[in-house]
DNA sequence: AATGCTATAGTTAGATA
DNA sequence: CTATCTAACTATAGCAT
């Protein structure tokens, strides 16, 4: 600042703006320098420009313990690890770490891999929960199964449906032309095609909630359907 | 630097160190902050006094950065992150976090939880594999139990054993004197007693490696047992 | 430790090269 | 983009509170 006071806001001349930036930062940096030397501190200065381009201080002893951790570590890709933020980020990366461990390794387990140092009721306490999945998941294959083929079936009718219409439309054109889209919305009881749909292996004998709340959903499938069937 | 300029080197007198360093961190910071504001840029600075107290500045993009990371992962321990190492480590992290997600959804599903959404297809895979790990937990459950009912019948034996020598050693104290330590590595065929050892539920049908490794474990128990109860 | 004071060393806006 | 110059303008050493 100097003949004229200049107010700190966000100079917009881009030409004037990355001068001061050079500048200034090089006022910083020494500033910086002077700080670390005078009050035996240690200093980290990093400064991205409006363009992104990344310019950055270290006070010796930082200097140092960064080229200590470079060589330390095998993983070579650190430039910039302050001692704090690594000390921060450590932890934070080891729970994360010790989660994937963790999610892995009850995985493997699952799986019936690493089983070997569990006690019995270890091993008691994984088959029950194998055996809740298995049976979820037979449950959730079965809904699918009937789904599927219930829209298969739906189709084949779909198609005969049609084809019949058509039939009945070429021998006799008469009050049938407005009535065929009315049809999709009726009431009637379908409940007996339910059952007959699809019956592949024993019902799984699961007591959870899950379990019910699967099944409703491939009802209006059903529903629809058996309308369609009956018109 | 004012009455006197002084030189830039450590200061000896903790006092005025002290004091300096106070100061000069403020004027530095401020530094920061303007060619922050001024010239758009992305600052943070690190301070560690030679007490090792720990002082920071960063520019608002830069702290809405902290911040933004903060909010996003759920593990909110993150104070020091500059751009730069954050950029570096994150795809170190960003894998990690992938990898927690993944085997976290993987773990739900083999539970049965979240499989709304797959496929026929995946779902029988999904049985697949919480049949083997079944299949397997079920084997090494077995193997466990074989091997507890075994060292509890062991231990009966043992004690038996000892109340036996002690009546033989209290009734007749002949030539037994030494002999008490050397009968634990003898050899001897011991296999016939694995089989009655112990039968519950039917041998589950897996036909994969690990089950045979994890049946190697339990012989050298049931040799050692054997042994002792043939002493 | 923090704050205020103040003379003066240091920094820098704008211009020029 | 970098350097130099110069006139403001700021930061701060040393001291006092």
């Amino acid at each position: 600042m100097v003949r004229e006071k200049i107010k700190i806001r966000k100079i917009e001349n881009t030409t004037t703006r990355q001068v001061t930036f050079s500048k200034r930062r090089r006022g910083l940096f020494k500033k910086a320098e002077e700080l670390a030397i005078l009050c035996d501190a240690e200093i980290g200065v990093i400064v991205f420009s409006s363009t992104g381009k990344l310019s950055e201080f270290f006070s010796n002893s930082m200097k140092e313990t960064i080229e200590r951790r470079k060589l330390h570590s095998k993983n070579a890709v650190k430039l910039v690890p302050p001692s704090l933020e690594l000390r921060l980020q450590d932890s934070n990366r080891e729970s994360l770490n010790k989660e994937v461990v963790e999610s892995t390794l009850k995985l493997r387990q699952m799986k019936g891999e690493d089983i070997g140092g569990l006690t019995l009721e270890e091993l008691k306490k994984l088959e029950k929960e194998l055996e809740t999945g298995l049976c979820r998941v037979l449950a959730r294959k079965k809904v699918v199964e009937e789904i599927n083929e219930l829209q298969y079936k739906g189709a084949k009718l779909m198609e005969k449906n049609a084809l019949m219409r058509k039939e009945i439309a070429s021998s006799s054109g008469r009050k049938q032309a407005a009535d065929s889209e009315s049809a999709v919305c009726e009431d009637g009881q379908s409940s007996d095609s339910i059952k007959n749909a699809s019956n592949s292996g024993p019902p799984p004998n699961c007591s959870d909630g899950s379990d019910t709340s699967l099944r409703l959903w491939y009802i209006p499938y059903l529903y629809q359907i058996s309308v369609q069937v009956s018109e």
